[in-house]
RNA sequence: GCGGAUUUGGCGGAAUGGCAGACGCGCUAGACUUAGGAUCUAGUGUCAACGACGUGGAGGUUCAAGUCCUCUAAUCCGCACCA
């Protein structure tokens, strides 16, 4: 017995499912293998929200597809499950952010089981968990053996009030988001991952990914190459030199002075006596300044002399070396040689200090070049190198002071290194051992995983929550075995996520992150799902821990995942990103329980363009339960019409209805797998229209054809409304899911049609239309076209220019 | 400031350079009904309506432009003193 579609429906489907097991992957299949991974999420408290069920719901949908298309799905799911939000609400409530969090991904579980995704729960992951987390560890070690995690000072946010560090999202406008103290810098020693290392190849193998361009975009203005050349400046009256880097390296003979970021070494020694007060107050000043000011292009160029010159490496005149803040320590080498003349920076501070500005460059052929003059040009007042382009100065300059050892060319990278160090309780430990005698020690693997105490306290009081652990600190150093102390800073939950796609097709392996023989089959991930806020940060990360596991023999391939799609996002109705303190969030369950979650599935597929998103409305979803209904009735209809035989002629209304039938087969096919799934859904209603209409109108009907139609519609739509679909083909009185049957397959020769209507143009403007036959070559519609009496009267006393005939489409007459 | 994306009926949104507005919502009229926030049928871009005009705006290329090119505006996103 068969019910109404309804929340009551999924139920008893899903629970077929999990008792089927029919979601289980089949390693055996892995020559046949689709990695189909959604970005796993935050366990949150609250419920699942509209935008899990339109990234996991729509997605999945894709995966059921692939399915039927005869793929071996591999789509599994877990959790983020380290993080700032379950350490702040333990803050907040005294809930231990375990047990908080273990329960949330419960709930979460239990949800997106009743969405009905096909997740095999098999390979679930929880960052969290020791079996998980000692592998990040794992991980740690292996880029610490390779070279590429090492130690050095950085500047973290500090909250002087909390007496806490703070991530940057805690910093609001300069404040701490608690307290609204001024936030200020504190120089604290952590850890680095050497993403820089493999800038170059981040950048190259871009190229090769099917990813959206605007995402590589991001990735490449995140890694910011740019070509210069390094310049070495000495000191007068010292045996000191420096180096800046340039673009323009054309400008330097306009150069007439230099300028240190606050923060570089070099700083002390350039200082003078006379000097010193002013330079010790400016460097103070600036560490005052948050990252926010001090980046503003707003705001006003400030800065100091420091009483030393450089000599210009060419001319060998002396320039003045002030520090300015508008120098970035951690770009390029943090001295930058000024150019005012031809920088509107340089031009703006030198201005303000009354310091030369020299041209060097004219305008080409009388552009106008007013000073600040930015542009490529001509050079002047350069001696030798007068008369040259821009572009052949930097090659030639550069040329002479290589001569002398006093510069070269050089690229630069915007990226930095990764930052990996969190002064937080919630994370994995970073397992390395301080030593007075031997230093920084690494745990041996076999001592792994170095747990995550459960009693702590992690109230913000200064200190990293693990440092008051003296049970967790206190350990004999591996080296030596005297008295050691643990690392107490914890993983940025970054590292967590960018290999987890690794552990997922081998979570149960207990002597290995994973087994390379096996990854190597499963990987890379064929279609990697989610939101585009990730574009710079994670992406970027997994694709270097990729390359450094890639180097130490861990995995064969360059690139974690070769497709990548991000969904759009859903905003809440008046325009804005759902917000609980917006108070425009818009919650499922509502939908869901009224209409269950295939009308949901289905109308956040039609509603929205997927890679878009939009505004909430649910004007509409009405439409998706009629559609539902509509369905319903027409495979009632079917099943009284099984037994009779119809005729088995195909005339013209079966032609028609075949030819929708087989549109409808390749435009959810095509469509749906690009992700265009409001398409796919509109060429469904497209079908379901025709066979109403073809039910209407037709008396003696095809029956065959009919039900062989209504089982192609089922079978196209089953990805978006699985458990309703399922229901209709019990009601049909098929054995076994419909998740089993081959996905439909379109016939290019049900496509031709015998006429087809053509639209009649004069110099472009529709002016008629004409039923012409489809097998007609271009002459003949021509020639048809152009007896056609309609035609010659409009025509009429007009020179024909030339005609143009479309095959099936138009013609177009051009008349004088 | 730099880079990228978007802009189409009352609304969500469709359109390999080839009949703009698929599909749906909404709306209008009708049918059925004790009833209708159900269902079915028909219609629905705009206007001064037998025609003309229509894809943010202005130019251009083309037999033909929502689609390609140039300029421009608005909105959104990313980066932001990167030497």
């Amino acid at each position: 017995m068969n019910m109404p579609y309804s929340k009551e429906v999924d139920r008893k489907w899903q629970k077929i499912w999990e008792d089927s097991k029919l979601y289980k992957f089949n390693p055996k299949n892995v020559d046949k293998k689709l990695y189909v991974l959604e970005m796993f999420s935050y366990p949150s408290g609250s419920k699942l929200h509209v935008g899990h069920w339109y990234n996991y719901g729509l997605s999945d949908s894709w995966a059921r597809m692939k399915r039927m298309q005869g793929y071996e799905i591999f789509q599994p799911m877990g959790f983020d499950a380290f993080g700032l939000p379950a350490e702040n609400f333990a803050i907040k409530t005294g809930i231990h952010p375990h047990d908080s969090t273990m329960q949330n991904i419960e709930t979460m579980e239990k949800q997106l089981k009743e969405m009905g995704a096909t997740f095999d729960w098999d390979y679930e992951v929880i960052t969290c968990l020791p079996e998980y987390y000692k592998w990040n560890q794992w991980l740690f070690l292996t880029l610490y053996k390779t070279g590429l995690a090492y130690r050095k000072e950085a500047p973290v946010n500090w909250c002087p009030k909390c007496n806490t560090v703070l991530a940057n999202e805690q910093v609001v406008d300069g404040h701490c988001e608690r307290c609204e103290t001024d936030v200020t810098k504190k120089n604290l020693t952590q850890w680095f991952f050497k993403i820089t290392d493999y800038a170059q190849e981040l950048l190259d193998k871009l190229e090769d990914l099917d990813w959206p361009e605007k995402t590589k975009k991001i990735q490449t203005n995140w890694i910011g190459r740019s070509e210069g050349a390094e310049i070495e400046f000495k000191v007068a009256d010292q045996d000191i030199s420096f180096k800046v880097f340039t673009t323009r390296a054309d400008t330097l003979m306009g150069v007439t002075y230099v300028v240190l970021a606050p923060e570089n070494e070099l700083v002390a020694k350039l200082t003078t006596e006379e000097n010193k007060k002013a330079v010790a107050e400016y460097q103070d000043a600036t560490k005052k300044i948050t990252e926010i000011d001090r980046l503003s292009t707003t705001k006003e160029k400030t800065g100091v002399f420091t009483g030393s010159y450089a000599i210009h490496p060419i001319n060998g005149q002396k320039v003045e070396i002030w520090i300015a803040d508008y120098v970035l320590g951690s770009y390029g080498t943090g001295c930058v040689m000024a150019v005012p003349a031809h920088d509107e920076r340089d031009f703006e501070f030198a201005e303000k200090y009354k310091l030369p500005i020299n041209r060097v460059i004219k305008g080409k052929d009388g552009a106008n070049d007013a000073l600040p003059f930015g542009e490529y040009g001509i050079l002047v007042n350069s001696g030798q190198f007068d008369g040259l382009t821009s572009e052949e100065g930097k090659i030639q300059l550069v040329e002479k002071l290589a001569e002398q050892n006093k510069g070269q060319l050089k690229i630069n990278y915007r990226l930095r290194d990764w930052l990996v160090s969190r002064q937080r309780y919630w994370g994995t430990p970073i397992p390395v051992i301080h030593c007075e005698k031997c230093g920084a020690v690494p745990v041996p693997e076999k001592d792994l995983p170095v747990l995550l105490p459960y009693d702590v306290e992690f109230a913000p009081d200064g200190e990293s929550p693990l440092k008051k652990s003296a049970e967790f600190m206190n350990v004999a150093c591996p080296s030596c075995g005297g008295p050691g102390q643990r690392e107490a800073d914890t993983l940025d939950t970054f590292v967590c996520s960018s290999w987890y796609h690794l552990r997922y097709p081998d979570n149960k392996n207990k002597d290995q992150a994973f087994n390379t023989e096996w990854i190597n089959k499963m990987l890379p991930v064929d279609k990697y799902i989610g939101g585009a806020e990730h574009a710079a940060m994670h992406l970027l990360y997994a694709r270097f821990i990729n390359k450094a596991l890639r180097d130490a023999g861990y995995v064969n391939f360059d690139e974690p995942y070769t497709s990548l799609i991000h969904q759009g996002t859903i905003l809440g109705p008046d325009g804005l990103r759902m917000s609980k303190s917006k108070g425009n969030v818009i919650s499922p369950d509502v939908y869901i329980d009224e209409y269950g979650s295939d009308v949901f599935r289905m109308y956040l597929a039609f509603g929205f363009s997927y890679i878009e998103g939009g505004p909430w409305s649910d004007d509409g979803i009405k439409s998706m339960s009629r559609f539902a209904n509509r369905v319903e009735r027409i495979v009632e209809r079917s099943k009284e019409l099984a037994g009779i035989t119809g005729k088995t002629e195909m005339g013209k209304e079966e032609k028609e209805l075949n030819f929708v039938r087989h549109m409808a087969i390749k435009g959810v096919t095509k469509d749906a797998e690009i992700f265009q799934f409001n398409t796919s859904i509109a060429k469904l209603m497209e079908l379901l229209n025709a066979l109403y209409k073809y039910e209407a109108d037709v008396e003696n009907k095809n029956i065959a054809l009919f039900q062989d139609a209504i089982n192609d519609l089922l079978r196209l739509l089953s990805p978006f409304a699985p458990h309703f679909t399922e229901e209709m083909w019990e009601a049909l009185g098929n054995k076994g899911s419909i998740f089993n049957e081959k996905w439909p397959v379109w016939d290019e020769n049900a496509m031709i049609k015998d006429v087809v209507e053509i639209a009649i143009q004069v110099n472009g403007k529709v002016k008629g239309r004409m039923e012409i036959p489809t097998s007609a070559e271009q002459q003949e519609i021509e020639k048809m076209v152009m007896e056609n009496d309609e035609v010659k009267d409009m025509l009429e006393g007009k020179q024909i220019a030339k005609i143009i005939v479309i095959k099936n489409r138009l013609v177009n007459i051009v008349v004088k």
